[in-house]
RNA sequence: GACCCUAUCGUCUAGCGGUUAGGACACCGCCCUUUCACGGCGGUAGCAGGGGUUCGAGUCCCCUUAGGGUCGCCA
């Protein structure tokens, strides 16, 4: 039979982090199976839902390069989808979980009280034969042992998660559930229904869940749990997707950097690691700088383009192969794209601010001297390009007595306005000789 | 309160009864170098604790401890 799993995240305005991760190892399954990937929203809670939030998964799946077979092209949710198995909205199924329920009454499985309907659950304990964790027990709590039955109808006449989730996968043929191990509890409520149903539950795999830093549980407010984090923050796709990738599974060859087509061949259920991991911020920044470092130079371009922009630096201004220089020079020499504008949006500005401290290191009386027979030298340079820059700053130093690195500091803190930036003698050929000798002179003015 | 899951360097992990406990991030040195990075070399650092089983335990069992999850007319 076809492998069948779904992600079926709740619109609440919100891509977790975690959740993005159970939608990928989700479709790692699916594609490493030549089975299908199956999108269905969860819009129950009607209170909170909206078109909007619904586009906040859809984009931030399409943003993971995480395409689904089946299930919404928009986040209308009486607009088109694909796939045989529609609605893909919960909301849109409300027939389905009423005839379930109709079922359950006539077969005395269901029962009403208070205006709600409670499903007859198991009193003795479920077995939940999983494909992570393996063979789990589950007791009823003090509470359940009081009153195991549970709620699958609200006294509004709303079906809840319990019974709208169980049905929809029964529906849809879905042959294996992959969520976060939150739900591990729930599952023997899940298998009863099933029961109740008269057909066999799917095959189950709880993943381990993502915890802070800290240790401690991510919630909606911590930094870093929405996706939308990742994305504004400059990260590329690839990147957060391998990290996930290696957040509870491990191709277990000491890789670290690995394509999504590689982890799609080797990817399976039974090695899914049983602990929680905690997110390590540093190591994804890490992660990132290596795919910057070898992303093709066009995409690099185009992110490097918006990143800038987003900081309020408009390349539109320049000319593009000045543009393009630019950013070649700053390729490779920073991990993050939120990084580029304080590394390398001098290019890109009318005016440089100078760095206090470095100026008061390096804008010092000693060095105006020298600097101007710097300027000097630049203007009458001819070529001006990065190899004769060299030359002419290192034979300007040796005239003067000096290190070169005397010369490199100021000159760099007047075009760059910091001490970290891209290769001096690049970076003063593409700005090009007048930007240069004006920056020089602005900086000679400033000393004094 | 009850129930469930988990436990190897600070972090992510390899290990599936016999290893000098390996790798990566981070950190610390040294080298390279026009700054910052990259890169190269080296280093610090770990089996939560206690009982068993076994000739032999990071690996199997039990207890403790710790962390996480669940027990809703939330999903």
């Amino acid at each position: 039979m076809k492998t069948r799993v779904r992600f079926a995240p709740s619109p609440t305005g919100f891509l977790h982090i975690g959740g993005a991760r159970t939608a990928l190892f989700n479709w790692l399954y699916a594609r490493h199976t030549g089975g299908t990937f199956v999108l269905r929203i969860e819009d129950t809670d009607v209170a909170r839902n909206s078109q909007e939030a619904v586009n906040v998964i859809l984009n931030g799946l399409r943003w993971l390069g995480l395409d689904w077979d089946e299930g919404p092209i928009s986040g209308d949710a009486t607009g088109p989808s694909k796939g045989d198995y529609g609605p893909y909205f919960q909301s849109q199924r409300k027939e389905n979980y009423q005839r379930r329920v109709e079922a359950l009454l006539s077969h005395g499985l269901a029962y009403e009280d208070q205006g709600a309907i409670k499903f007859k659950m198991s009193r003795e304990p479920i077995v939940i034969p999983d494909l992570v964790v393996g063979e789990v027990r589950r007791e009823l709590t003090d509470r359940e042992q009081a009153d195991p039955d549970f709620v699958i109808v609200r006294s509004d006449g709303q079906p809840v998660f319990h019974l709208v989730n169980v049905v929809d996968d029964l529906e849809m043929n879905i042959t294996h559930v992959i969520r976060g191990e939150d739900h591990l509890s729930n599952t023997a409520k899940h298998i009863a229904l099933f029961r109740a149903f008269g057909v066999e539950p799917p095959r189950y795999a709880h993943i381990p869940l993502i915890l802070n830093s800290d240790g401690t549980k991510m919630s909606k407010r911590d930094k870093g749990a929405s996706l939308t984090s990742y994305m504004e923050e400059g990260y590329a796709p690839e990147a957060v997707l391998n990290y996930l990738c290696l957040l509870g599974w491990s191709p277990k060859n000491n890789r670290e950097k690995l394509s999504l087509s590689e982890v799609v061949e080797m990817f399976d259920l039974p090695q899914i690691l049983r602990h929680n991991a905690r997110f390590d911020l540093t190591k994804l920044t890490w992660l990132n700088g290596e795919y910057l470092r070898e992303m093709d130079t066009e995409r690099f371009y185009e992110l490097a383009v918006q990143a800038l922009g987003r900081a309020g630096l408009d390349t539109t201004r320049y000319p593009v192969e000045y543009v393009k220089a630019a950013l070649d020079t700053c390729k490779g020499k920073f991990k993050l794209f939120s990084e580029l504008p304080a590394y390398g949006g001098f290019y890109f500005k009318d005016e440089v601010q100078y760095d206090p401290e470095a100026a008061k290191r390096d804008f010092t009386p000693e060095n105006r001297p020298r600097l101007a027979r710097l300027r000097d030298a630049l203007s009458r340079l001819e070529p001006f390009e990065p190899d004769p820059i060299g030359h002419t700053l290192k034979a300007v130093a040796q005239e003067l007595g000096v290190k070169p690195a005397v010369l490199v500091h100021p000159t760099r803190l007047a075009c760059c306005g910091n001490t970290a930036g891209p290769s001096l003698y690049h970076l003063l050929a593409v700005l090009g000789k007048t930007r240069v000798l004006q920056r020089l002179d602005k900086a000679l003015a400033v000393i004094g």
